[in-house]
DNA sequence: CAGTGGTCTAGACCACTCA
DNA sequence: GAGTGGTCTAGACCACTGT
């Protein structure tokens, strides 16, 4: 067994310094992506510290997003993400008359197999966000499309789509499957003209619910992607609120130099 | 003392039971922002369990960013964030001509008080990122500008620009203060003009010194921002790398639905 | 100076994985 | 069945805070 010290003199505290030699090992690719980290036991005798000590580093590197854990199995060095690139052309019109709805069109241009759950679609009590956008009284009822997405077999993204119950009446939008297109598609076909898109960004951490349902490792951070429709007359069709998967994403925008 | 009781029929874990108890009053307002937890002992004690469970329970708290903490004084409900609006306007050349850099126009029209803070100004050696976009040898020599923005007395944002020798020679770039309009300004002037941006955001959490230059509290996640901003024959004129605090910005964009 | 957070020790038990 | 991660106990010492 190799022995290695602790340097009490070190300002860092045993903990970060085991968490910093190991971060060095997997950065320098002497622990490979899906190599496997020592044991609690094996580091804690390698250092000569408790085994408590020792999992304080490895949760360190964790909530870094360096390591995943398989209770049972081990530690071992995260394999980096394949990322699912979210580019401001993906409301573009032609891709929806092509007949794909956004998130489509961005996975499929990428060759990212993809599909999509319906959660859940219902009528529902407007809170207080969705009553403010889509111009409503805070539960006055309406219509929630719920769906979670995923791209080459793992979930990437929690998607909420709501409408006002007269804008979405008579149209697949209260279907699972909205057809060709998607629900602008459909926005379009009622004659609801869809002219500008409003989004906003946010980051955080996921709550335990979100983590879950978005199978996230420890230490992987949270988007919250809010998206506002308007039709002309600045008419809101649509509220679109998302939490996607931080290591699974990346965004990406464009802009000409405006005047 | 009031004594409450783990439920060990419970399948959560001590320590989820006890964040979940104080994640109730947190955002029920019985604790108030600003208020302050009780210490380890006391939770303990309460409970009836060991420090460390008490411990284990504060910690999920503060990495979800919901606490506080401050050596020898106790834990503290943190008060929600000032936010700064990023906004896909921001590089509009009306606010370059009217004198503002892109970062300041956006501070400035929300009434918050900014400065920076230059930390760098150098010649350095361009490394792998930085060549491919600003199209040099790996290694070749670029001009950097490293620089901290503070919003109402907190840093918000590292960012870093960097430019070919040729592109910044013999203007304000190279020093301290660029004058009116930033870096941008002074690049039309010297005939580059600005065409087109392109950003891309990813989200992670923050390595130990990122967290202690943006004075980031736990479980307080950064967005990568990068740019390129491109000039006539979509020649790069300025690759720009930055991190910024997740609990400090919202990044907000617009679209037309294009064609 | 009493109390606090931060970190540590030296174990322990459980549910799980993998050969 | 040996080894693993996850979580826990019942303390301990230190540097720091606020009165």
């Amino acid at each position: 067994m190799r022995r290695v010290s602790i340097n009490p003199a070190d300002p860092r505290s045993p903990a970060e310094q085991i968490a910093d030699d190991l971060r060095t090992e997997i950065t320098s690719g002497e622990l490979p992506p899906g190599g496997r980290l020592p044991s609690e036991r094996q580091l804690a005798d390698r250092y000569r510290v408790s085994t408590t000590t020792a999992v304080r580093a490895m949760e360190r590197l964790r909530d870094e997003g360096l390591i995943d854990s398989k209770a049972g199995a081990g530690r071992f060095v995260r394999r980096p993400r394949q990322l699912v690139r979210v580019g401001s052309d993906r409301y573009a019109r032609w891709r929806r008359s092509a007949g794909k709805a956004p998130f489509q069109a961005e996975m499929e241009a990428a060759g990212v197999e993809w599909r999509q759950e319906v959660l859940e679609l219902a009528e529902v009590p407007a809170d207080e966000e969705v009553a403010r956008w889509l111009a409503v009284e805070p539960g006055a009822l309406v219509w929630v499309r719920r769906r979670r997405t995923w791209a080459e077999g793992e979930p990437t993204q929690l998607a909420d789509s709501y409408y006002r119950l007269d804008v979405v009446a008579d149209t697949t939008i209260m279907q699972e499957d909205t057809g060709p297109g998607g629900g602008h598609a459909r926005l379009e076909e009622k004659g609801y003209r869809i002219i500008r898109f409003r989004e906003e960004i946010r980051i955080r951490m996921p709550s335990n619910q979100e983590s879950r349902d978005l199978h996230l490792a420890g230490g992987v951070p949270v988007a919250e992607l809010y998206r506002v429709t308007y039709s002309t007359n600045d008419t809101v069709v649509e509220f679109f609120r998302s939490v996607m998967a931080g290591d699974r994403h990346v965004f990406s925008y464009e802009f000409e130099a405006p005047e």
